[in-house]
Order: structure tokens, then sequence, then C-alpha cells
DNA sequence: ACTTTTGGACTGACCAGTCAGTTCAAAAGA
DNA sequence: TCTTTTGAACTGACTGGTCAGTCCAAAAGT
């Protein structure tokens, strides 16, 4: 059976990925599939403990039919890394770009940079929690693809940063790198933490706790 | 060494480690190397990729004596979670008292925190690894131990943020548990990528940036 | 016509957990 | 003092099961 005719798909979205040039659509619609299943499985269980046979049965596809279209199975995962991440740098960018065309101020694009990694754990937690779970893991057949999706990450925080101090807005002796690292830890688990503990919570309700600790309005009487 | 001749085996439960009652010395230099193995081979590999073989060879002890020790793999992991937290716990409390004893604000007490945080992961990288991995798992064994685990962690930071409201030193208004989670992964991310991708840096140095950070200083110049 | 998926049997490696047997230092006995 | 016994701690070969990856002929889709 296929999917519904504009039923929207879980990690999706990103058009032609750079890994597969060719796919035809229904090629393309698997991937997802598998990629939906395997996200899921993966993130509650791990990679080494999720089976072929479970990712294939989730998406409802041949186990074959895997290995048609991914080489292994740390290839998948691994392609699937490179799609998630690419739609979170897209979003953060986006954020920060539009901030910018409004004539904000940099800790207002910060700010909305917060916002749009909220939504983007809202709409992808377990995407978000197999990440973290991942990225600071040594000896693995994916560490490269990881540094490297990483990184586009997090600079796209360090530049907005760097722009701020260039600028006069933020203090020439903060440490862009570990500053950039601390603000997306704080996002990250602060998100993990709504999910998994306080799931009723609203976004708007996240955000403006995380607002007012960038902003440095903590201290003080309310 | 056998238990000295007569020795009680105390009904009452306040000796020792809570996980290991009646350990002889020997058992818990066993216990201990087991840890230690465990602990690397987990945080570089993942529990479900690591075996129970390589933990017994990085231990330098044979197969059964794992099992002799622990009654499975799983439970091995989850005392090895209590352990490492308890560590943590310890050391943040203790950072806390000593602060308030020395009369400081409360934003001294977290800043102390922060630091006994540093400190904590720089000793104990492969631990604050492989919790992280696992935190915001569902589905698996050792799910409630994690949880309760956490909240011992949480809690700390907590409290000191409530009794800073309740001080009128931080606004009313603040989400203490969100704010609470937000400072732990500020800290945890920001260590992290210390461990992994700036090895070379001080302490001192990571905790003066954190500071910064903590203490709103980052607008403004100089 | 050509691409993609199916289904399921098969293989070979790998691995958690078991268990009969060994070790050895301290306790008991002589 | 010397010998024997005890049993906790440890050993490692073995078992039963699991799983990634392969293969392929037939069917379905475009």
């Amino acid at each position: 059976m296929n999917r519904p005719a504009g039923a929207p798909v879980t990690i999706g979205a990103m058009e032609r990925s750079s890994t597969t040039p060719g796919g035809s659509a229904r090629r393309e619609a698997t991937r997802q599939k598998l990629y939906e299943a395997a996200v899921t499985l993966i993130a509650e269980q791990g990679f080494s403990a999720t089976t072929v046979d479970e990712i294939a049965e989730r998406a409802g596809v041949a186990k074959g039919t895997v290995y048609y279209n991914f080489a292994s199975k740390s290839v998948l995962f691994e392609e699937l890394l490179r799609h998630g991440v690419g739609l979170l740098t897209a979003s953060l960018r986006e954020a920060a770009e539009r901030t910018a065309l409004e004539g904000g101020s940099k800790v207002d694009a910060l700010d909305a940079m917060v916002r749009a990694g909220l939504v983007f754990i809202d709409r992808y937690p377990a995407f978000t929690q197999l990440y973290v779970a991942e990225l600071w893991r040594t000896n693995r057949a994916w560490q490269s693809t990881l540094m490297v999706v990483r990184q586009q990450a997090v600079a796209v925080v360090e530049d907005v940063l760097r722009e701020g101090v260039a600028a006069g807005e933020f203090s020439e002796e903060i440490d862009v790198p570990l500053t950039a690292a601390a603000l997306v830890g704080m996002v990250l688990v602060a998100a993990l933490d709504w999910k998994s503990f306080q799931p009723e919570r609203s976004l708007d309700d996240v955000h403006a706790a995380l607002s007012r600790l960038l902003q440095g309005r903590v201290s003080g009487r309310g």
C-alpha cells in the first residue's frame, strides 16, 4: 500500500538528496519510508540494537528492498543523519537571515534560532535524540559524517556570534566556538527534557523560558 | 580473601555501597575493574555494540567472572550508572554547600556547580558521554534507573534556583525545571565539545567562558 | 522495455549466558 | 606446627539463538 496522497513524510521534504542524484519518485518514496522507520527505531533502541528486519517491517517493505536502496545498514544511517542535519541547518540559517532582513539585532537572531531549533525538535524529536546519542561517540564508522554535519550546524550559530562581535553588540572577549556549543546545548537539553518529561507544554512557553535565560533576564525580581 | 571468622553479616543496611552489601575486598576490586573497562567501551561503541567478552578482556578477567559479579550485562550497566551519577550529585551538592557557607550569592553557587560539573566531566568523560547517549532513550531496560538518577542530578540545580527565587535574587518568573535543564545542557554540551574537539584547553579557560554566559556578560563591549 | 519491489530461504559470523571444573587463602582440625 | 577442608572467586569451552547481508525468480509499477 502506498502512502495517501499529500500525507506528510517524516524527515522528508528536502528534495533530491545529494547522495541520490537520479532517484525516481517511487524510489524516493521508499527511501522516505525507510528513513521514517529507522529514525524512530534507532532513537528508541540505538543503532546496534535495531535490526534491518525491524526497519523493513515497520516501513512495510521487504528486506531485499532495504538493500536495493542502501548499500548497508550503516549507509542507511549515515544518509539519514545527513538528511536530518541538512533540514536543521537550513532552518537555522533561514531564521537568522529573516531576522537580519527585518532589521533585528544579533540577540534577536539568536533568539530566532533558538525558536527554530525548538520547532525542529518539536517536529523531529526522534531524530534529535538519535543525533545526540551518537554525536560524541568515537570509533564508529560514521564518525566523519557526524563531524561534518555537527560543524555545519554549529557554524551557523558561530557566524551570528562573530557578526555580533564585529558589530560591537557582543563582547570581544566571548569565546565564539565554546559559547556556540553552550547555546546549542542549552536548547538541545531543554527541548529533549520538554519532550520527554513535560510534553504537554507549549512551544511558546518553552521558548519564553529560554529567551529569558538567553537575555540574562534571570537575576532580579520579575 | 575470605570473610574473617565471626564477622557479622549485619542486616542493618547502613554499611557499604547500596549495590554491594557484603562484598569482599577482592570482589570489590574486580567490580571496579569491570566498571572501568565497561565505561570506556560503552562510551565508544554503545551498549549493544559492546560485547561482554570485550569487557572481560579489557578488565583482564574471564567472562565467567563478569557473570559471577553481575546478574547480566544490563545489570552491570545499571550499577555503573548509579555509581557514576552518585559521584556527580555528591560533587554538585558539595559545591553548592561550600558556596553557601562562604556566604556567596546564588549565582555564585550556580557558578561553583558549573565548575564542579566541568571537573567531573574532565575526570570522567567516558561516563558523561555514555550517560548523555542513553538519557533520552525510551523502551530500554534501565529506563527507570535513568529517570531516578537524572532527577537526582537536576534536583540539585533546581534547589539552588528555587532558593534564589525565594531570596529575591532571581526573578519569580523563571521556570525552574526548564531553566535547570537548560543550565545542565549548557555545561554538558560545552564540556563534551571541549573534550572532543579542543582537549588542550584548560578547565579554567572553559569555566571562564561559561561563567560569562551564565552571568549575562555577553552583550556589550569588553 | 526497464526499473523497482517482493518474499523468503540461506549462510556464516557473532554473542549472551551457562556450567563443570580449578584455584587458593583462610579456617578447622590434629 | 603441619595437614586437611572449605567455599568464595574465578575460569573458559560450549550452547542455543540472533542477525547482517546475499541471492534470485517472479511480480508489480511506470
